[in-house]
DNA sequence: TATTGTTATACTCTATAACTATA
DNA sequence: TATAGTTATAGAGTATAACAATA
């Protein structure tokens, strides 16, 4: 866009794009990555690293579904795919018959710690190899802010579940 | 990943983090608003604009597919849907008869000029609105830098073009 | 009645390979 | 033979709505 930028400066523009930019090259070889020399997508990934992360290795759907922007659904089928390959286990919970208690098996836990290696080395070199260390801190205190404003201004699903149907 | 990080200090492990999550959540946020305000998504947003900036308002369908990622059967695949809806359209090249050029249509131009002040209203709000002129600075120096280092390291399709098949 | 999760289904997007036509 | 683009087709992912079970 050469275009006057109606609100923005140039310098604003500028580093729109690059985030953009440079937003999508890491994700497209992060993801690479992970499907080569895991299998996984990142969602996927994703949710094993929360898993492992978690106390126990183990956290609810809906907590896994809070977490990973998911619908539902789509958790669902996510889970679906890892339990299928013995990434992970789901069984009833104890305390609320209704929840769904996910856990990292071993297999899954292996598999995390075999990917992540690689994992950290690719963004290592694609993301931090041409930084100072001074570039590292200005980045992360900037981002920091701006995360911390965006999660104050919840654009994501605003609509806290979807009332069953009522204007429909 | 609470884990040590193999390879990443803990400023970096968080500026990676931040960016992952900045840059979800602002193409979330920009994506929802080009489908609601215009009926695009992010890909055809991006083709518009290209043809918008480019000299004449047109280019050929390589071009477009160089700046957008795309395998050439999904720009096809778009091209075909933003031509459907009058917003551009296709003819053979008169230098080159294999090539196609790609024009954008009255109509298109004005979708882009509708849908422009949103979009960047939404990037200023969600971006820019917590930072000072120093923040974007910063980010902008350092944000070209990285994109720099990742144009030079092509991670992206490095197979030209794949050979028709050798191997296979 | 509200919440948790699954299922069925339809739709969008993307990638691969085969194909046509021009250089 | 290489390049430009299209088409057919298959697959992954996502969203919606309907559903069953528990709180």
């Amino acid at each position: 866009m050469s275009e006057p930028a109606p609100g923005l400066s140039a310098e604003q523009l500028g580093a729109y794009f690059a985030l953009v930019e440079v937003g999508s090259l890491l994700q497209y070889a992060v993801d690479e990555h992970l499907r080569i020399d895991g299998d996984l997508s990142h969602v996927q990934f994703q949710v094993l690293a929360r898993l492992v992360d978690a106390p126990g290795g183990k956290l609810r759907m809906t907590d896994l579904a809070d977490g990973v922007v998911y619908s539902r659904s789509g958790l669902t089928y996510q889970a679906g795919l890892l339990d299928k390959r013995g990434l992970i286990t789901r069984s009833p919970s104890p305390d609320d018959e209704r929840s769904v208690m996910v856990a990292v098996t071993k297999l899954g836990r292996g598999l995390v710690a075999r990917v992540l290696p690689g994992h950290v080395d690719r963004v290592r070199r694609l993301l931090f190899e041409p930084l100072t260390g001074d570039d590292v801190t200005a980045l992360n205190v900037v981002l920091g802010r701006i995360r911390d404003h965006m999660r104050a201004a919840p654009p994501r699903s605003a609509k806290p579940r979807a009332r069953r149907n009522q204007t429909d």
